[in-house]
DNA sequence: TTATCATAAATTGGCGCCAATTTTGGATAT
DNA sequence: ATATCCAAAATTGGCGCCAATTTATGATAA
């Protein structure tokens, strides 16, 4: 069985350069509108061009992207309609598995949730943007998988991207972080108190401020 | 070197063999399980190899087929446990805008809706069950369209399209296809009515039995 | 100076080849 | 007869070339 295998040292590309391009246009590095072009993104990334073309197709799949035929890709834009409709959608899911979330929480979950929403806290202090709306997203993650259904957390998760094409701009005042962290803790104390009616109400006002 | 191009009559693939790939998923004739070899897809759908490759990268992406590195992708098995927790998704999204569909209906909506149930009724005795398949899809699509959220709409069909892998062979029953006959002119006369409750609890019950 | 058009440069996207890996089939030894 | 192993065939998947189309450039005429 002595499959000599040389296994050359070639395989740092375990992540996919879709999710690279991916993180790129949700920190806003790669703006809403601009065009990406190939060769670019080819050079940007260390990677083929068709790796590049892959990645694109996935990502006009999910309309991270627009394809324009002979043309190319660009970055979606923002809509204001879609943006409300993708909101609506997320209270529905998420506000309607608030029950299920405040009867699953065991005491460490909630622990963990609190360290979640102090993390978030700390960044508005001492982090950027990108740190904050990752934290933000982390806190969100833990809170909907305690309802235990996962396709739910996946898809969630999936129209999340779809929208906040740049999540960093989202945020404007420092008022509004503020008041994210606010609504976080109370959806904390709900979740402890097993009280799901409060816990719907906070998460469908959250997400109708984001 | 010279490179004739016969431009033969090619060009009758304005639609894309990814939703030939799917609509053969959908009604079974590829099956849940089966091997989807590119040389035989090639042949099938008379395309290139990179278009099928394309197709069932995107495919995979939607998970309708997995991918084995360096085996190739196999049509996805039905799962339990994910099926129904696509279930809970769809009541959640379907019945929780019960409400605007009931507002937003107008008379002739209601006559749009009355038709395509009349031609569910029609094909339980006369057609087949792709075409029954089908019918009950067109029935529901129009009736969820009502909403005014198109977002809503597209998710719904899509993940809708990401569990009924052999849906053909889902309603088992004579008599479970009666029962969905009846729930839909159920769910009519709750629209007609202006009676979002009783849509929100027809809807529910109807998917919870698919 | 400004508009129009032709030519050149750049970009996209289709297609096929070939290496790497896996599967199959059969021969050999126990 | 059965298991093991090796070789051949089949399949997947990475990579690059080149044609088609679009965009940029510059020259010419009004």
């Amino acid at each position: 069985m002595n499959k000599v295998k040389p296994r050359e040292a070639n395989n740092p590309t375990a992540v996919d350069v879709t999710d690279l391009i991916l993180h790129d246009i949700q920190t806003g590095v790669l703006a809403p509108g601009s065009w990406l072009k190939q060769i670019d993104l080819e050079q940007r990334y260390q990677c083929t061009r068709p790796e590049v073309r892959r990645a694109l197709d996935r990502l006009a799949q999910r309309r991270l992207v627009e394809h324009v035929p002979n043309r190319g890709y660009h970055v979606y834009e923002p809509d204001g309609r879609q943006a409300s409709e993708v909101s609506e959608i997320r209270i529905l899911l998420e506000a309607g598995v608030a029950d299920k979330i405040a009867a699953n929480a065991s005491e460490p979950d909630v622990e963990a949730l609190r360290d979640l929403a102090s993390r978030f806290d700390a960044l508005i202090l001492e982090g950027t943007p990108i740190e904050l709306y990752e934290a933000n997203l982390a806190f969100h993650h833990r809170l909907l998988s305690l309802c235990g259904n996962t396709e739910l957390v996946n898809l969630v998760t999936e129209i999340r991207q779809r929208t906040s094409s740049a999540p960093v701009s989202q945020w404007k005042t420092r008022a509004r972080i503020e008041q994210s962290s606010r609504e976080h803790h109370q959806m904390i104390d709900a979740v402890a108190a097993g009280d799901g009616a409060t816990l719907k109400e906070a998460i469908a006002r959250h997400i109708r401020q984001d």
